[in-house]
DNA sequence: GCTCTGCTAAGAGGA
């Protein structure tokens, strides 16, 4: 009962369920309090009438019609939208997130009944209530509506598109076009000088002069300095205007002491102390986030305030001002309330108070709903279906159908001309159906210079893959990664494996600085739970986390750099003990939206006019396919041998065909073909010839894959990329080990510049270096797993470039059903495959003869061949003890080569596998919860799941595999020589799980085998029965319908490959029915009670007996 | 939504 009363208690009404999901804190405001809902009212007297009452009379009382409160922010969904005829209001009917949560009505007046809203729409409200219309309303003078409020759009791009607003929009999708100049290096640098002198309490000119010097000659400065292109001396002398102005206002403003001259309206206060630096705010109450310079108490206020530091002219436009107005109202909605903030012009020594203002707060945010309405349009696609889906519109010559929709230019002949989204911009502008551009308008003036050197197939490359990135943006938006921060529980998303919570800072606890970053220890208290493991928290040393307090989301964010059972380090880029010691933190994975944005730049990135773009158009917009050269480069006659012994014939000619190509090669490598024995030769031939290679590779697996088996030949390499992620020995190679000791840019310089042999992810080929080095050749590894706008940055700083890869295995991860449907799986290497561009790898080292023929005829027609007799003949060397296997095994492991491929029949078990989960309680338990977390169905409560059959896990199957592998291994066979494979992360766990104690064998999914093989492989194909829904059939069925993912899966296999399934069940499947005509009955085996001592029973009970066993 | 890789950010200033 005490529970239930400390729950209603008045402090305590925001867990009321009438209230809903509200944020955490409110603001007071001093607008006029609704009425209280009648239902509160019965709770008063629930109250006062003390300890007796009835919690269930109570919940019913809530769910009958509470109204929601509107007069503090409150997220709600749209439930009906009308637009009012004569006032033209919108009416908006609202619930809670959840419906049960409450209702209201609220009204958007002039000038918010602009805003674009629809039925079903989040929405983040503060509104005002009003008694005239019984009803809450937001209209000029009072309340914010927020749309889409879990897009955080940061402050400088609301203000940013004061001036252009399609510029925002552009900037924040192509961030990375235009590449900061030397004034705002400067700006950065001036930036970070004061708040070390701020943070550091330095008072004195010579104080502040030494910390200039410490800055100008630390290890960090000269990584920005590199990256910009710039030398101390270019910065020294710039930086040094700013000491003068720096000692002036500490002397003033912290000080106390009066100036020489006050100008008016100058700031006439005094700060009293610095409260934070580098605050990072996101809010989700008003969809916006943003980075406050300085947060700092000034006399008569009685939260900080913010004080926002600019270098350049003393403006005091509304860019300025409107970011400290947005900082103020985030503080608010944190429960904060702000109504002031400082605008500092350093280099002209003036600061000025900006106080709150309705009218430009108000116009602020709906700015921001603008770009949010913007930035989370559905993409627009042409119709799927015909032949070929193009962009162009019959109607109107010219134009394309554009993917996204953009704000419209503005008109400005200097800015237009100067900006650096001029191409962008036009291009879109001179393509897009729906703008209409005056016939003075200076774009018309601009677009036929901009746009010369490029011609419609290179708009309409880019404007479909923009599509298809759009789709992707829309599927990460979708899955509510980030949302979960402010929607969930920290407990909840420790349960998901998202983050982890009642973390703290250890007692006297100093952060110790390094690289520019604070390390910081957490440790969890003594509240969590006693067996929670960090370890097995599904976090990885090196992952990109934000740290957030129980008061505030993202405090800081950083890289974890050690895990350990209770604790862990982070290095963050503040340090937590200024202001949090006390506090309880919470870690959680943030995936950031860059890659987006990375695709999208480069996409941008082929439309310059730069001549390196134009080769790119031509090769991957036009296919030009290459030339090659017929004479072999005199050095390598001379001197390649020895590098070129190691190939076989076909090797050899595709090593020689990469060396003399015009522009590109692809080289397709079959499985097992030797594509990086291939590779090696090349890398070092093409450095006997001087030539510098870039390699790439979407994953680091795959770069470090290649660096590994080229490490043996002493070339000079440099491995960039976070070390946490390169495989530990290649470290000796890593940027961070290399550039250890670099002081100077010119080190850096020195050391970055040197290798000749540069390995990256494609991912990190955004890196500095590129910006100043150029190489002769670019390897892209793996090159059917790339996206092909994420392939291009690596391929731009290069002259040549070679893919490669075997467009009939795996392709890359797209997210996005309709992207996939719509070809976003479709890689360079596959757009550009032709006879003149394409080496084939044809001789294989791995699978034994039949084996082979069994890949031929499911996928390489007749072009796969075994290298050797060796390999053609290769058998499973295996002797099981007779008497002791039932016939069945024996005849499963049989070692006969024509006996390499079978087919193990399960035929339907899926009622098998429920009635013995339901039977055996502790195993059944496991594959619910592997189901449950690795499934589809989350949110389905135990009961009823366990009622239907599981459907990515198999047990039938289980046992089977378990039963053949201690069969094995009880023969001496090496367990590491087999393979276990299944289409589903859950049944890998599963098996995982049930053969912990066979150390060695390997349990994965086949897509985590790609590029891998073993001797013995088993794919326990997990899927079985007859499933009646063709709909739910059809969604269910692309892991399997997938003839890539099955061709990866039979081509793992030296000697043996087990099928093993329920055959009539994948017979359903495209790939497997034609795979199975190709099985000889010879090679299928029929798994039945009674037949060649096989008995599910036995079986089934050794999996308990396993199971008990531990 | 079964398979599941990548990576710092918001703001540096100026029409
Ligand atoms: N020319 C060759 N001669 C002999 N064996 C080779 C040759 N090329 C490749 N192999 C064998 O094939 C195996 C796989 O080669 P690798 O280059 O790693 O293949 P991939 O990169 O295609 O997976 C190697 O272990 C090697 O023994």
């Amino acid at each position: 009962m005490n529970a239930a009363k400390r729950v209603l208690s008045p402090s305590k009404v925001e867990n009321l369920p009438a209230q809903g999901k509200r944020y955490k804190k409110q603001i007071d405001l001093d607008t006029q309090t609704p009425p209280q809902p009648q239902e509160q009212e019965n709770y008063d007297f629930l109250l006062d009438d003390d300890e007796d009452f009835d919690v269930s009379a109570l919940d019913a009382a809530v769910s009958a019609n509470p109204r929601l409160e509107l007069s503090g922010w409150q997220r709600c969904v749209v439930r009906h939208v009308e637009r009012l005829p004569k006032t033209h209001d919108l009416l908006l009917e609202l619930s809670g997130e959840e419906e049960e949560a409450g209702k209201a009505v609220c009204h958007l007046q002039a000038p918010w009944n602009q805003t674009p809203i629809q039925t079903g729409d989040l929405l983040s409200l503060q509104a005002h209530w009003q008694p005239t219309l019984a009803a809450y309303a937001i209209n000029k003078e009072h309340g914010y509506c927020v749309i889409h409020p879990d897009l955080l759009i940061s402050s400088t791009s609301v203000t940013g598109s004061l001036f252009c607003r399609r510029k925002a929009v552009l900037q924040d999708r192509f961030r990375g076009v235009d590449s900061a100049n030397a004034v705002m290096i400067i700006g950065t640098l001036v930036h970070e000088l004061l708040q070390t002198v701020l943070a550091q309490r330095l008072r004195r000119k010579p104080q502040i002069e030494d910390a200039l010097q410490g800055m100008l000659h630390s290890a960090q400065l000269a990584q920005q300095l590199y990256a910009a292109q710039l030398s101390r001396a270019e910065i020294e002398l710039q930086l040094h205007k700013f000491v003068e102005p720096i000692v002036a206002f500490i002397a003033q403003y912290l000080e106390g002491e009066s100036p020489a001259v006050q100008l008016p309206e100058t700031f006439a206060g005094r700060i009293e102390q610095i409260q934070d630096i580098e605050e990072n705010l996101w809010v989700p109450q008003m969809g916006l986030k943003g980075k406050v310079d300085v947060s700092v108490r000034v006399r008569n206020k009685k939260h900080p305030i913010p004080l926002e530091l600019k270098t350049g002219r003393a403006s005091f436009s509304m860019e300025h001002k409107g970011q400290l107005l947005l900082y103020q109202l985030m503080h608010s909605a944190l429960g904060q309330e702000t109504r002031s903030g400082l605008l500092l012009y350093l280099r002209e020594g003036i600061m000025r108070e900006v106080r709150e203002g309705r009218n430009e707060q108000r116009d602020l945010i709906l700015l921001r709903n603008e770009l949010a309405h913007y930035l989370t349009r559905d993409a627009q696609l042409p119709a799927t279906g015909q032949e070929s889906v193009s962009l162009s519109l019959p109607e109107q010559p010219g134009k394309l159908l554009q993917p996204f929709e953009l704000p419209e230019p503005i008109s400005h002949h200097s800015a237009c001309g100067n900006c650096a989204y001029a191409t962008l911009c036009c291009s879109f502008a001179s393509t897009d159906p729906q703008l209409e551009l005056s016939e003075s308008h200076p774009l018309r003036r601009l677009m036929p210079q901009v746009l010369s050197h490029l011609g419609q197939p290179d708009n309409e490359y880019v404007l479909h893959w923009c599509g298809l990135l759009a789709l992707e943006e829309q599927q990460a938006r979708q899955s509510h990664q980030l949302r979960s921060l402010w929607t969930e529980t920290p407990a909840r998303r420790q349960q998901q494996g998202r983050a982890i919570h009642q973390l703290e800072l250890p007692t006297g606890h100093k952060a110790r600085f390094q690289d520019g970053r604070f390390e910081h220890k957490l440790v969890l208290s003594a509240q969590a739970d006693k067996d929670f493991n960090l370890n097995l928290s599904g976090f990885e040393l090196g992952e990109y986390v934000t740290v957030s307090c129980t008061s505030r989301l993202a405090i800081a964010a950083g890289y974890i750099t050690r895990l350990e059972t209770r604790s862990l380090c982070v290095q963050l880029e503040r340090d937590l003990g200024q202001r949090y010691t006390d506090e309880s933190f919470i870690v959680d994975k943030h995936e950031s939206q860059s890659f987006a944005s990375f695709n999208y730049t480069n996409l941008a990135l082929l439309l310059e006019a730069s001549e390196k773009s134009a080769e790119l158009r031509s090769i991957v917009v036009a296919r030009t396919p290459p030339k090659q050269h017929k004479v072999v480069p005199r050095i390598i006659g001379s001197k390649g041998g020895p590098m070129l012994r190691p190939l076989n014939k076909v090797q050899q000619l595709a090593a020689l065909r990469a060396l003399t190509t015009s522009t590109h090669l692809l080289i397709k490598g079959l499985p097992g073909t030797g594509k990086t024995q291939t590779l090696v030769a090349i890398v070092r031939l093409l450095h006997l010839m001087e030539r510098s290679v870039l390699i790439t590779a979407q994953t680091h697996s795959a770069v470090d894959n290649l660096l590994l088996r080229l490490l043996p030949h002493n070339l000079p390499m440099l491995r960039l990329g976070n070390s946490a992620r390169i495989h530990p020995q290649l470290l000796a190679i890593s940027e961070a080990e290399l550039t250890s000791n670099c002081e100077t840019v010119d080190q850096l310089t020195q050391v970055l510049h040197k290798p000749s042999i540069v390995g990256v992810t494609c991912l990190g080929a955004g890196h500095a270096l590129f910006q100043q080095r150029h190489f002769d050749y670019c390897i892209v590894d793996e090159a059917t797993q790339v996206l092909q706008p994420t392939v291009l940055r690596a391929l731009s700083h290069c002259t040549r470039f070679i893919l490669v890869g075997d467009p009939e295995q795996l392709p890359p991860l797209v997210r996005s059903r309709e992207a996939r449907q719509r070809g976003a799986d479709e890689t360079l290497f596959q757009r550009l495959d032709c006879e003149e561009a394409t080496a084939v790898l044809t001789l294989q080292y791995r699978m034994n003869r039949s084996i082979t023929r069994l890949a031929n005829e499911l996928t390489y027609g007749q072009a796969l061949q075994c290298a050797s007799k060796q390999v053609e003949n290769a058998r499973l060397q295996l002797e099981l003890i007779s008497n002791s296997n039932s016939a069945w095994v024996q005849r499963a492991l049989q070692t006969h080569l024509e006996q390499a491929v079978l087919l193990l029949d399960t035929s339907d078990c899926s009622q098998r596998c429920l009635d013995y989960a339901a039977a055996s309680k502790q195993l059944g338990q496991t594959g619910d919860s592997i189901e449950q977390h690795y499934g589809e169905d989350r949110i389905v409560p135990t009961t009823a799941r366990s009622r239907r059959p599981p459907k990515y896990t198999n047990y039938c199957e289980a046992a089977i595999v378990m039963h053949l592998l201690h069969q094995l291994l009880a023969a001496g066979y090496d367990a590491r020589r087999i393979g276990v494979i299944a289409p589903y992360r859950a049944q890998v766990e599963l098996l995982r799980q049930l053969g912990k104690d066979l150390n060695g064998v390997e349990f994965n999914t086949v897509d985590q085998y790609q590029g891998r093989d073993k001797n013995l492989i088993i794919y326990s194909c997990t899927k079985t029965g007859s499933s009646t829904d063709s709909a739910e059939r059809s969604r269910e069925a692309e892991i399997l319908e997938d003839q890539r993912r099955l061709t990866v899966a039979i081509t793992r296999a030296k000697h043996k490959l087990i099928l093993l399934g329920d055959v009539s069940c994948l017979q359903r499947y495209t790939p497997f029915q034609r795979l199975f005509k190709h099985i000889p009955d010879r090679c299928r085996l029929h798994l039945a009670d009674g037949r060649m001592g096989f008995s599910w029973q036995t079986l089934l009970d050794e999996l308990n007996h396993a199971k008990r066993g531990d």
